[in-house]
RNA sequence: GGUCCAUUCGUCUAAAGGUUAGGACUCAAGAUUUUCAUUCUUGCAAUAGGGGUUCGAUUCCCCUAUGGACUACCA
């Protein structure tokens, strides 16, 4: 039995997408199930495509996750150059791999597997043009190749002469003729397709001594004994290809399983879900957040107050379940529950009201004092940060742990995420100025001073060393005088609140302080008078 | 156009031939409450359509429809 190893290898061409991650997730829990090896591998065969900051992004942003690969990065969180005991198949950046691809590509030439093609791309792009005049699809197969350019049309001589005296040509595999593929996916089950329908891809160029992304794949995936191949449904249609290549090396037994992963579809409409969508429909598509060199900002997760463990719980459910009606899960518990048998064959739309949810749920989790920890950190860079305070506490005792702890404790059960603290407890940091309109015409009366006057009487000649006796001080003298409960109370919580929300009356009153509750009041009933 | 893949409540999904088709998110209603929330209870809501196979199909097969991916000297 061979050690599991698998390989996540994104091409940076940009931001790692939420699509991406996922498949890194799956990947990692596959190895990390068996004990074997999560291995990144960085596949940039196309410069043209290259963005730099987009290979950092994959490995920041995998760290950002907890999904940390074995191989391939190294404690500094860069990609392995040299060989180790720990990286034996460094490189693991293509393009530093550049040298041992040529000779594979020779050898398939040599057995007659591949060859030249001289076609220049004006060539193909004139034939591909006259097939499409007559509504024909052109296939650079065995049919087609006798008419085009390359070592199989030409002479030995001519296609010797061409070789070395241009650097336009590329190898490309020769398809062959009328042949059922058959292949099994670990997800899918069997597939079959016939090779006429394939063509002849390209597998080397000349012009930038590369080679194309399916031998470069092949070849690594061989050289760094991958034992299964997980990766996105895109990759579908080239696994006869693939399949093919293996054989054409001989490299049947070693050959990788393979497991295709169905796409992220958008909430809404049709496709896949892509980066316009969170800009439209207003949630990140990134775990971090990216920006391009245009200067365009694309939100992130992180930056979105997203947990890492909310993200990559939500994640793996989408696309996965383990059968029974658990939701939630640590990486831990994934790595165990884990199986691609139960991995669904089904594009998975992505619902933001759902991920909103794990959030919440990884929140409440949280004690007391943690949730004060990020909730300050949060606070101090609001815009409410420079007016913390009031008279009988001061700033330092706002942001203490004791009293943030408390604001939390009160509050957790109504925000899905850190940063919703902040809008929800103003005015126990700030003391308000302003009263909903609504509110005041709805609760305030002729009799409403008075009866704030005797409050405050209450309030003032009880210790306020707890809530539960501040509310019966309260209630008390509610029902001594008959006013109405709601009346009464509403209009105590407008002075102290300015609005109509926040938890019980007594406990923001313990919290404030009887000082500070007092004075609120007393700034109501002036206000009431101008 | 061609090839391949897929199809259960609005969404994520369970039921690997026999269930009143289950759960979660969302939404709605009710209860609790001084407010806003929370919490609890309840409700709404699905096997794409048509043929087979079978005593019996969500489940197996075929056709159609729909959706998706691929169809580059991109990955």
């Amino acid at each position: 039995m061979r050690e599991r190893r698998v390989r996540f290898a994104p091409s940076p061409t940009g931001p790692l997408h939420m699509g991406g991650v996922r498949t890194a997730l799956y990947n990692y829990l596959y190895a990390k199930q068996a004990g074997g090896k999560f291995i990144l591998r960085i596949e940039d065969t196309d410069s043209h495509r290259f963005v730099p900051g987009a290979e950092q992004y994959i490995i920041d942003s995998l760290k950002w996750c907890g999904i940390l690969p074995d191989e391939g990065v190294d404690e500094n969180g860069k990609i392995v150059e040299t060989a180790s005991e720990k990286h034996p198949h460094a490189p693991y950046r293509q393009s530093q791999r550049k040298s041992i691809y040529k000779q594979y590509a020779d050898e398939l030439v040599e057995k007659g597997f591949a060859y030249y093609a001289f076609d220049s791309s004006e060539d193909l792009e004139a034939v591909r043009k006259e097939y499409e005049s007559r509504k024909e699809p052109f296939i650079y197969n065995h049919i087609s190749r006798k008419s085009m350019k390359n070592s199989l049309s030409l002479d030995a001589a001519e296609t010797q002469r061409l070789i070395e005296t241009t650097d336009n040509w590329v190898i490309r595999f020769k398809m062959p003729e009328n042949r059922i593929v058959k292949m099994n996916d670990l997800i899918r089950g069997e597939i079959e397709v016939n090779t006429d329908t394939l063509d002849d891809k390209v597998l080397w160029k000349k012009a930038d001594q590369l080679p194309t992304y399916h031998l470069a794949n092949i070849v690594d995936d061989h050289l760094m004994e991958i034992t299964e191949v997980i990766r996105g449904e895109e990759w579908l249609p080239s696994l006869p290809l693939h399949y093919l290549l293996y054989e054409a090396f001989g490299w049947q037994d070693t050959m990788p399983r393979f497991a295709h992963l169905s796409l992220l579809l958008k909430p809404d409409g049709k496709g896949k879900l892509s980066k316009r969508d969170g800009d439209r429909l207003g949630f990140p598509v990134f775990p971090l957040q990216w920006t391009n060199s245009e200067g365009e900002i694309s939100r992130g997760y992180r930056e979105d107050g997203y947990y890492p463990e909310a993200f990559v719980n939500m994640l793996a459910l989408l696309g996965w379940n383990p059968g029974t009606e658990q939701e939630l899960f640590s990486l831990e518990e994934l790595t165990k529950s884990f199986s691609l048998e139960r991995v669904i064959k089904s594009g998975a739309r992505f619902n933001p009201e759902k991920a909103k949810w794990f959030n919440q749920e990884y929140l409440r989790k949280r004690s007391d004092s943690e949730l004060a920890n990020e909730f300050k950190a949060e606070l101090v860079k609001s815009d409410l940060s420079g007016k913390i305070g009031f008279a009988s506490k001061p700033k330092e005792v706002l942001l203490s742990d004791t009293y943030l702890t408390e604001v939390c404790k009160m509050l957790k059960d109504r925000v899905s995420f850190i940063k919703e603290f902040i809008p929800l407890s103003d005015y126990m940091f700030v003391t308000p100025h302003e009263y909903a309109q609504n509110v005041y015409k709805k609760f305030w009366n002729e009799n409403s001073c008075s009866m704030l006057e005797k409050l405050i009487d209450a309030i003032s000649s009880n210790p306020c060393t707890d809530a539960e006796s501040i509310e019966k001080a309260i209630k008390d003298t509610i029902a001594e005088n008959g006013w109405k409960m709601g009346v009464a109370m509403n209009t105590v919580r407008l002075a102290l609140v300015g609005e109509s929300k926040g938890p019980g009356i007594a406990e923001i009153i313990h919290l404030i302080g009887k000082e500070e509750s007092i004075a609120r009041i007393r700034n109501l009933i002036d206000f009431s008078k101008k």
